[in-house]
Order: C-alpha cells, then structure tokens, then sequence
DNA sequence: ACGGATTCCTGATGGC
DNA sequence: TGCCATCAGGAATCCG
C-alpha cells in the first residue's frame, strides 16, 4: 500500500517524464475516479502544463501552470499577467491498490481508471483494481480548503524530535493509532509504523503517554530511518505498488515486523506475533517491544 | 477522549 | 475442482 516512500519514489520518477507537459486530453475510464467531478476534472486540468512534482503525507501532487499565452489577436491580454502564475493542483491519493505511471504510445498499462494524455506522445495513467484511490482537481488556492488536505500533521523527515515528542506525549492513545493517525503526523501507514515501532523496541498498543522522553525520541529517529532507507529501496512491493516506471521497490526485503507474525524475532528469534491494533494487523516481537 | 464497528472494493488465499 | 468465507487496508463516520 503506498505510503510516504512509495508515495515519494513515485513523485520522483515521474517528475523527469511529465514536467513541462501538457495535459491534452483525459480519459475517463471510470468517472468516479475523478473528484470533485469528471467534469470539473476536465476544466481544471485540460490544457494546463504540469510545472511541479510533489508530495504531502501519501498524497502525490501534480501542480499545474497555464501555458505562456501566445501573441494572439484574438486575445484580450491586457492582463497583467499575475492570474497565469498562480496554479491549480490535481492531488492524488492512491490509498491501497493505486497506480500511477508514465508511458510512451504503444504501452499499455493495467485496467487504468484514468489516462492524462500529455504533449509530447507521453501519457500518465492512474490504476486502481480496489477504486479505493482518487484523483482530485483544485482550482488556485482551493486545495488550502480541503479538510482532509488542510488537516494533514506534518512530514515525519523534516520534523524535529521536540515537535514530534510534543504532538504524541499528550495522549492516552495506544501509540500505533497515533502513528497512523495523518492528523498526528502525514504520511506513515501499517508498515512503516509496525517497522518503525520494533525498531524503536515499544509495542504498538503502549498508550503514548507511558512512553519516556527517550522512547519518543528512539522512535522519531526509527522513523526517519525506515521511511529514508524505504526511500532509497523505491518502497516496498507487497503486491500492486509499483513506482512510476512500473518497477517493483526492494525494501519488503528488508522489513523486520510487517508480514513476519510466526516468523523469528531478527534480534531475539522468539517467533513474532500479531495483534490488531487501531484496526490493523500490527506483529510485533513480545520479547524485544515493550 | 478513545476504541470499535462499518463502509467502500476486489483479488488472493485457505478450508472442505 | 469448485465454492464460500475470510482477509487485506486508508480514512470517514457513527456509536458507545
């Protein structure tokens, strides 16, 4: 499931391939694939040229910029031009099965729900065997109005160890929940949160608020540590996520705890064990996560 | 304030 | 082999 590193490996790769394009045509495929409608979609984003390549929490973000108008009689250009410079954004959300690649003619990709036929022969398409994901277009501004945007908590690399301990000391909220809460912190989903906690050694049901100063920051540190090195592998492919080039990510070779329930402890050999925790099957070593 | 259940959706898996 | 139940999970929402 694409969580912040598969979500970045993403962004990454398709950055080079779909920079400066522009958005010719959409296919509609599966008109509920688009929000706030197929329609409002279209308006939003034909025609527009996609001038970044983002990502906030698990969302994949394509910026948009109206092209530089050309000398046009027909045009009334006594703009002076500042309304061009401003940019709507189409916000992508893969949540569990979500695909999003880049191809050139002739290629076709997996039952796509979604296909943003760019200039130049190159094509971005969104798959999505679950129809859980999204893509969602936002005129100027908007996208600051979306609650689900406006309340993301912040990125967990760039967040310092006194600010993540501050966010999570006040609550009785067993500590998995809170790791996957995006309110709390953006961008952390099962795996990373089960690999981060045995790395960390604290069990996911430990409320936050019996964690010391130290656990926490033990844990800030796990964090970043997995999300970079998940980053630096492409994420992990337990089955639909692949990167923007359709190729598998490696560090499912590396996990520790995610998938491993009756599996050996890496550190202890004590078989690991699962429980679900917030809803979501959590494994954790009974020996070494206290 | 917090946890649990439910909903959305489909493919993989395991039991019989 | 074929069928059915179960499971997987991000996030919203409702209920206790």
């Amino acid at each position: 499931m694409p969580e912040l590193p598969e979500v970045e490996t993403i962004a990454r790769g398709l950055a080079p391939e779909v920079l400066g394009r522009t958005i010719l045509a959409v296919q509609v495929l599966d008109p509920s694939a688009l929000k706030p409608s197929p329609e409002a979609f279209l308006a939003l984003a034909l025609n527009q040229t996609i001038a970044g390549v983002g990502r906030r929490g698990k969302l994949l973000l394509l910026h948009l910029a109206s092209p530089a108008p050309h000398a046009n009689h027909n045009d009334h250009n006594n703009d002076h031009n500042a309304s061009t410079s401003s940019s709507g954004i189409l916000a992508i959300h893969l949540r569990m099965t979500g695909r999003v690649m880049a191809y050139a003619p002739g290629i076709t990709p997996d039952k796509p729900r979604a296909i943003l036929n760019l200039s130049g022969g190159v094509a971005l398409s969104f798959a999505d065997v679950r129809r859980f994901g999204s893509m969602h277009a936002f005129a100027p501004g908007e996208i600051d109005a979306w609650p689900f945007y406006r309340d993301l908590g912040p990125e967990p690399l760039t967040l310092a160890a006194s600010d993540f301990r501050s966010r999570l000391t006040g609550s009785r909220s067993r500590i998995k929940a809170l790791l996957l809460d995006q309110h709390v912190i953006a961008g952390i989903g099962n795996i990373y949160a089960d690999e981060a906690l045995f790395r960390a050694s604290i069990r996911p049901t430990t409320p936050a608020s019996a964690l010391s100063p130290r656990q926490l920051n033990a844990l800030h540190a796990a964090i970043q540590a997995v999300l970079t090195q998940a980053i630096a592998e492409n994420g992990s492919s337990i089955r639909d996520y692949r990167t923007a080039h359709g190729d598998a990510g490696a560090f499912q070779n590396h996990f520790q705890a995610y998938g491993r329930a009756g599996k050996p402890c890496t550190r202890c050999q004590v078989p690991m064990v699962s429980a679900k925790v917030a809803g979501r099957t959590s494994t954790y070593c009974e020996r070494c996560q206290k």
